[in-house]
DNA sequence: CTGTTAGCGCTTTCAC
DNA sequence: GTGAAAGCGCTAACAG
């Protein structure tokens, strides 16, 4: 016996409150078919014995286990945490726990962390895909035997529920803001693009240039701040210099604001900038920067309950994917005066 | 059943392997005392029919559940993620599962979150305790029957081994750094001081005023930029206006040096700046600003990895706190040139 | 090296 | 309204 249990059992109550254990069950699943009296009396004994059912045995007689999983890329991350946040406040408003694991984007830590979570059998599971085409992830989720929501990325082929935001649209309608000021040559820093989010906001700004009339111009090589250093320079110092940026993801959006400042670049008046995904200092930097805004929370918040939805059978056909609007925050940076 | 069971379970693997229960039960714990024949044999059944012991069964046998719980105020706060995605982290080097529940720093929620956790049976418990004297929390940890470890603030009154940051050094080396800047009318904000965080902060920079034969000047009125705002005026056109501002949590930081700006107060030449707890952005602010930072990833894994030592009955005594060092990250708001 | 068997704590017929 | 008993999936004696 590793671990001692030091916990009272229904067993435990039954004898001490001189009834069978079947009333106990009865009384801690909601009282019904026993006695005033007898209810109360029991009551109290578990009260006395400090008497606390145990899930596991519960769980072996066929019941949900009352916990669902959460599959992120990072925890620390502001906008997993936010969604982590949002599914854990749905999961106890379900009476369930929310067991969190981290993936760090890598397919191979995701199977991993999707092995360990089987063996506890969660009812449901959240999981932000690190790769949209695993072919592996699509296999282990037909065969878990829970319902499974995809979150901020779906899961290419595959009947999987997911909840993500509209990237594309978020990105145009960026994009067209900038236009809208009068930008012309707007280059879009996309870091690496091999997720599905970046892919999307990426075609959204194309989308936008190419209706406008307006050249595409793309630069991946940013990654930290050395490397946008060098791209930004470059391409300021080149023969048609943009005069505006659109970023793709916070990280960039930094590194950018910071080359510029550096560099003694006027912003938003020698170049603009307008960023995909808000951050909380975004408003709080000099100047501040204009984003679109994901709505982080709903996102979380959508998922979890889809989960519960399909758990509860109570959705008879799930729409496949649910796409969140997203909200342009014009501040200062693309050249709207804020009130600040 | 209202999940009917698909996942095949050992006695399914013994039956189509043709051997007996314990002999599968070897295989997935190990294989010692089966022959390799046989090993292989029960692992390729195993593979085939997808089988995943289930926890429940095992944790009904007595064994660990292989979980443990995280009850912090927020997910989504910075500080508390990075914490969890430490003891996550841990977690998963220890082979186990992170439950995480939160409470908004309410007493109440707490123990509505505590007795949902028990039912659970995690292994170990890691909390940051809302109220460090709660009377019903030490009760309701004597009766867990798991260790726990307390994070951020100790649980006052009771053997509960925790691990902390040197709040009292820190705020005091912050002080006495500002000191050495030559101001001598420091203002402590301090916001709501209820927290044992921030009181033992408050103490920390008492220490080092009184040290110093300099007044302690404290505010408690900041909760938010507005408050911040007529505080700050308040402070700065009275009579002796304070030289500098020692904040003791982040979001005071950042109201402190909003309304700095808004009010064109040259920092650090006319008011020093110096905050408790660093923050992603408070390098790229301009200026930017001077902190006192936590080992916020070393909080969390000394936490979880003294939870797994009292686990594994390693520790023999474990000690009862873990102090550690803060770091003074020197900036510009201090009044130090910062390299940038 | 291998199998039989008895529970772990709970829910659930099925009687009474 | 109440209880006896079976059994969920697994591990651990105990035999062989």
């Amino acid at each position: 016996m590793i671990t001692p249990n030091v916990h009272p059992t229904l067993g435990h109550v039954a004898r001490k409150a001189g009834v069978g254990t079947t009333t106990v069950s009865r009384v801690i699943n909601g009282g019904d078919h026993v006695s005033p009296e007898t209810l109360a009396h029991v009551r109290r004994v578990i009260e006395v014995l400090g008497y606390m059912p145990s899930q596991a045995a519960r769980t072996l007689k066929g019941q949900r286990t009352k916990t669902i999983g959460l599959v992120i890329p990072s925890i620390a991350d502001p906008f997993f945490s936010s969604l982590a946040e949002a599914a854990q406040a749905v999961a106890r408003a379900n009476d369930s726990l929310l067991i969190v694991t981290t993936t760090g984007n890598d397919a191979r830590a995701e199977i991993d962390n999707l092995n360990r979570l089987i063996r506890h059998r969660p009812d449901g599971l959240l999981i932000v895909p690190a790769n949209s085409r695993s072919q592996a992830l699509r296999e282990l989720v037909a065969l878990v035997g829970f319902p499974v929501v995809a979150i901020d990325r779906p899961v290419a082929g595959s009947s999987i529920v997911s909840v993500v935001v509209d990237n594309f649209e978020g990105a145009m309608t960026g994009t067209q803001h900038l236009i809208g000021h009068g930008y012309k040559r707007i280059v879009c820093l996309t870091g690496e693009s091999t997720l599905y989010t970046i892919r999307k906001r990426i075609g959204g700004y194309r989308k936008a240039m190419e209706s406008a009339g307006l050249p595409c111009i793309l630069d991946n090589s940013v990654n930290d701040y050395k490397s946008a250093e060098s791209a930004i320079e470059k391409l300021l110092s080149g023969p048609d210099a943009p005069d505006a940026i659109f970023s793709t993801k916070n990280s960039t959006t930094i590194f950018a604001f910071e080359v510029l400042q550096k560099l003694n670049v006027a912003v938003p008046q020698s170049v603009g900038l307008l960023g995909f995904d808000d951050f909380e200092l975004a408003s709080r930097l000099r100047p501040s920067i204009s984003v679109i805004q994901q709505p982080v929370e709903e996102i979380g918040r959508q998922a979890a309950e889809a989960l519960f939805r399909q758990l509860d059978e109570r959705e008879t056909n799930a729409p496949v994917q649910t796409r969140l609007k997203t909200l342009l925050i014009p501040r200062y940076s693309c050249g709207c005066a804020a009130p600040d």
